[in-house]
DNA sequence: CATGAAGTCGACTAGAACGATCGACAACAT
DNA sequence: ATGTTGTCGATCGTTCTAGTCGACTTCATG
């Protein structure tokens, strides 16, 4: 799994954005210097943030973008969703509507197992376990396994 | 995670091989035939797997290309590697050598979770395993949960 | 109500990756 | 010796990535 440049950013600005007081706009030239993210690029990624409902934003002198929603109902699954498409596919397609001739028959079920695995992590951590710097316990006990730190 | 087209070839390809009997040759002609794999591009994809000693080769006419170790000792993570370079990476990082500023602190150990469970499968599934139709109980049993099945 | 500090949006770009295709060459069973 | 098969590198069009840029819209403040 590749995590693009764009989808870090995205998830570093919005774990940002779920540190400060709620309904409080913070200026996209802060969140830029904070999280180290080149200004310009980063006025793409929050609109598409905010065309996805994530981000809600103020204009004018003492505008700024906050979160559209409380930060303990968002998760990191949205908003890798909301700037990169679906989780998982293969080749362009959804592992579900797969299906292969041979050998390969069963591919597409381990492919949705590595999908539901990678949600298992996702779906759980919201932007204000990061903000708060408290994973969910199980969470932190699987980034704990000193083999999963094993390059590899 | 964006499963490539060469990605999904080539386990299918060794998924094939694993299904033929040990030590005999498959020829590169009936491999892409058999899992509707473009010739050319197969080409390709057969000389990284050869590069990274999965699979070995026989010229001549009665050649063709056979795997180089017991089908039950070749993950699916270890095809995913030769191919595509390492299972996770953040913006071409490994996700152990990152570090990120405020809010986003333990972002890295969420990273590392993703990758742990998603070995947590692709290490765990063999292509003996695929080509006899048989995944291993706990794989089975997550790729038969309903909900695994759900878009998004 | 004029300013100017902010966000909005689309166009643009250089470079890499993706998904192949092709052709010249090497090996080897018959 | 022949012809079938693998080997390998070059090439190629398209898409994606990671940005940059600039004209425009809002709107809090003085």
């Amino acid at each position: 799994m590749r995590i693009s440049a764009k989808a870090d950013y995205a998830v570093r600005a919005m774990a940002e954005l779920a540190a400060i007081a709620p309904g409080q706009p913070l200026k996209a030239e802060s969140l830029a210097a904070s999280q180290d993210i080149p200004r310009n690029f980063l006025d793409n990624i929050l609109s598409e943030l905010r065309a996805s409902g994530l981000v809600r934003t103020l204009r004018g002198p003492e505008g700024g973008s906050m979160l559209a929603r409380p930060a303990a109902e968002i998760t990191v699954a949205e908003v890798l969703r909301a700037v990169e498409g679906p989780l998982a596919a293969v080749r362009g397609t959804r592992p579900e509507a797969l299906e292969y001739p041979g050998a390969a028959t069963r591919l597409p079920e381990v492919w949705v197992a590595v999908r539901a695995n990678l949600r298992g992590v996702l779906e759980r951590v919201t932007l204000a376990d990061l903000a708060a710097g408290k994973l969910p316990a199980d969470i932190a006990r699987l980034a704990k396994d000193p083999d999963a730190w094993l390059p590899h």
